[in-house]
RNA sequence: GCUCCGAUGGUGUAGCCCGGCCAAGCAUACCGGCCUUUCAAGCCGGCGACCCGGGUCCAAAUCCCGGUCGGAGCACCA
């Protein structure tokens, strides 16, 4: 019966079937089509409210990488209420730039990211070397005093090293050793129990504590039993009650490991989610080498236009929302993907162009000489979509200089009437302009902008550590914010420096 | 090599879990047109994709198997 009514329906023609839906189930056709927008997927088992975290290294300000952790966890936050915790992972004192447990914070606040808990793991000392006496106690930590050659050969072929099959009260007593004597600890190291035979050798019996004898920041010598990073995650994943967990997939290995914790202590996992990796074309995203260009005096300093950290992109223009917008859009699945400048600045250029004050802004600029007959006046909308939103006024009379780019220049031909944007038209005659009325009469005349014989030398700084010189109609001097240079570009601009930062086009 | 991921137009994505509203949507880029005293914005139109091969099924982008390609990890970094 049923088989019948299939073949029946498969048997007709979409226009049939069409036809058939049209008759007898009109509201089926009502439905609308979905609407169509970027939504991030719905979280797993959420509950009353979410803890969630963002874990930055403190290795130097945030750049438009971190960005999208930050971002996506603020969205989970913000839709379903709770906690968002800043932790900053700072148990490698080889790996620090003290700034940034400052800078940190800022670019989060320039991103809108609400922040409601801050964490320092280098305050938690105490607590790690607590929840490793535990683990000890129950048989699954040991102290290990093998060469990393040794321990890592033996690990290779999933074999036991010597110190496994060590008591828990001899691991504890040789742990206590190891935290009050710096001498003894030299050389040794704490290991997590797991699986030896596990097909990932990184995830057999991995280290979860070892002695750096290099003065921290923050706690100087106080400590020098540092937790690796996939201890210290899994306890304060734990301790600090998150429920979801958000990361990029380079850490698909380290949830593995830190399960292990999870699972020997009992505790209840967090949901975890692994997005894809981002290729950033034309971006230099190592933190160590933006430090090395700064201190070498490459780079003027983290804000520098030429680098991709969030200092210097806010510097240059772009709005918070883009960012937001850009990893929304983005998702959260595990393929990797590029980047799309493309995409991310004609974000930014639908955000900002409502707002960006026009100017002219003439690179490569050449003299012309035009002998005005009568007094004219350029009155020029600050935005055109803005009839009331004011204007730049510049009066002419008499023979006076004014300039064009030489771009511009170049293309004029003999006897061509060419229109200088809201100011008049001139006629190209051997190599002089001469004014032809100031009526709008043809539309199908070239339009250039210019500046008045008073602008001001002005220059752009590209991110491509190039540099644009060029004239700034006077009126534009004093303004300070995004900017459109009308055919060149969108800028940021600040009162009275002299520059701006190229933004986009 | 081993382990684990993944594959939709030039790019970014939606759809995949729960097969039929998908001859695949949106954005961006590009091309054309309109509008415009900016080469911006806006409006209209166009181009362009389900990695390959099998299988299951009435029906596969969606499920299964194999292949190919790509990525990540294989640290006393985070």
């Amino acid at each position: 019966m049923i088989r019948e009514v299939i073949d029946e329906v498969n048997s007709k023609s979409e226009e049939e079937i069409s036809k058939i839906i049209a008759e007898k189930f009109p509201e089926e056709l009502a439905r609308e089509k979905k609407l169509q927008e970027h939504r991030l997927p719905d979280l797993e088992n959420v509950g009353e409210f979410v803890v969630m975290r963002m874990a930055p290294s403190p290795s130097g300000p945030l750049h438009i990488g971190h960005s999208r952790m930050a971002i996506l966890n603020d969205e989970y936050v913000k839709r379903y209420g709770g906690h968002l915790i800043l932790r900053i992972e700072d148990t490698n004192p080889k790996n620090i730039d003290p700034e940034s447990y400052s800078m940190i914070p800022q670019d989060l606040k320039f991103l809108g990211v609400n922040v409601t808990d801050n964490v320092i793991q280098s305050d938690r000392f105490p607590i790690y070397y607590e929840q490793a006496r535990i683990l000890m106690e129950n048989g699954h930590m040991y102290v290990c005093s093998c060469n990393p050659e040794e321990f890592r050969k033996l690990k290779l072929q999933g074999e036991a090293c010597p110190h496994r099959s060590q008591k828990p009260d001899e691991n504890t007593e040789l742990f206590r050793k190891m935290l009050s004597d710096r001498k003894f600890a030299t050389g040794k190291t704490v290991v997590l129990k797991t699986d030896l035979h596990h097909p990932n050798p990184s995830i057999r019996d991995w280290i979860a504590f070892r002695v750096l004898l290099q003065d921290h920041p923050r706690t100087g010598n106080r400590y020098w039993v540092y937790p690796t990073m996939n201890f210290s995650v899994a306890v304060d994943d734990h301790l600090l009650g998150l429920t979801h967990v958000i990361r990029g997939k380079d850490h698909l290995n380290n949830t593995d490991k830190q399960r292990y914790i999870f699972r020997y202590n009992g505790w209840k996992e967090p949901e975890y989610y692994h997005y894809g990796l981002v290729r950033i074309p034309d971006a230099m995203l190592h933190a160590s080498e933006m430090k090395a260009g700064i201190r070498s005096g490459k780079y003027t300093g983290w804000g520098d236009v030429r680098l991709p950290t969030i200092l210097a992109l806010s510097r240059r223009g772009y709005a918070p929302e883009t960012f937001r917008r850009y990893w929304v859009e983005s998702g959260m699945r595990e393929i990797d993907s590029e980047f799309s400048w493309d995409i991310f600045n004609s974000i930014n250029r639908e955000i900002i162009d409502p707002v960006a004050s026009r100017y002219f802004f003439v690179p490569s600029p050449v003299p012309i000489s035009i002998n005005f007959p009568d007094r004219i006046v350029a009155n020029i909308l600050l935005h055109p979509g803005k009839k009331d939103g004011g204007a730049r006024r510049y009066e002419f009379h008499g023979k006076t200089t004014i300039y064009v780019t030489n771009d511009d220049s170049r293309k004029f031909n003999e006897n061509e009437i060419i229109r200088l944007k809201d100011l008049c038209n001139v006629i190209w005659h051997g190599g002089d302009a001469e004014f032809a009325g100031a009526e709008n009469t043809r539309k199908d005349v070239k339009i250039i902008h210019w500046t008045p014989e008073n602008s001001i030398p002005y220059e752009v700084d590209r991110p491509d550590g190039t540099v644009v010189k060029g004239l700034l109609e006077p009126l534009g001097s004093e303004y300070d914010g995004v900017a459109q240079f009308e055919r060149f570009g969108y800028v940021r601009m600040f009162r009275g420096n002299g520059k701006a930062y190229f933004l986009h086009r």
